[in-house]
DNA sequence: TAATCAAATGCAACACAATTGCATTTGAAT
DNA sequence: ATTCAAATGCAATTGTGTTGCATTTGATTA
């Protein structure tokens, strides 16, 4: 039997997994990101957040990335998105070892979670602790509007 | 016989290459990031180029990202970072499909280029452009350290 | 080598992302 | 209901990057 992973019972069990107290502002951002393919960007998710003061947004995405609740990825203009993770991550170690892509028309970044990441090999020396793979070009939105 | 890739001479013949003037502080960038095994911080660059003023250095790193004399990789905390791009890259066609590793430790990014990367696949309707493999973890001389 | 002119630089001002310190509010525990 | 640390809100600040316009400079050509 599988959990429900964007119901709002299942933010407030995600908060308290992660002893943090379920305030308003954080349930929001939480249902914000939630039922979202792709990353929210730091600016629609101020907009979003309009009832919401600035510095408590950047709080709470700085706490929510630190348990491992969701991460950050910067887009080609160097704009953090967030994403809510889908499993593995835990507190200061991600496991977001998957494939990011980025919409060169949109600017849509989409989390590929389910694709199976190739190994791959470092020079001698480097310690590799997580990695992801990023790739650029167009999204199957605006790949067919082009044509 | 092969053309040393980071003399005065090199940089000169690299703007004659694209049609841009041989300036000053275009010359000071590329002598900046050249001899260097990690790319370049937009704040450590600034540093450098104290007597440049601020605008010129953007403009001047906008231009050679264009041209494909350098390209941009942002690191963990969203700072943009630059690396004299080794070849194969053309006006707004890069071809950085190489790794780049950010050390968590000293925050350095290290551009691998002999790398080559395994192939992936990405679910249907999506079209790729260009990628790169972002890793984190600890480089060499973190590591040794670190013991 | 002097004149010319577009290209490049410098300066002032601006827009936006993100942080810090501190007062106030609030959720959870007693 | 009371309490208190945790969380939020507000004011102010820092840092990154951009825009418009005046000035300077490198390459061209006379």
């Amino acid at each position: 039997m599988k959990q429900p992973t964007n119901t709002p019972n299942h933010f407030e069990h995600l908060l308290d997994q992660h002893h943090l107290k379920k305030t308003a502002p954080r349930l929001k951002v939480l249902s914000m990101m939630a039922d979202k393919e792709t990353a929210t960007s730091q600016p629609d998710l101020e907009s979003l957040m309009n009832d919401v003061d600035r510095v408590t947004l950047y709080r709470i995405l700085n706490v929510f990335e630190e348990k491992g609740i969701i991460h950050k990825v910067f887009d080609l203009n160097g704009t953090a998105n967030y994403a809510i993770c889908t499993s593995n991550c835990q507190e200061h170690r991600h496991h977001d070892e998957h494939l990011h892509f980025n919409c060169t028309q949109c600017n849509n970044v989409y989390c590929l979670n389910d694709l199976n990441l190739p190994a791959f090999d470092l020079p001698p020396g480097f310690k590799v602790n997580g990695f992801t793979l990023y790739a650029t070009g167009l999204c199957p939105d605006c790949s067919k509007k082009q044509n």
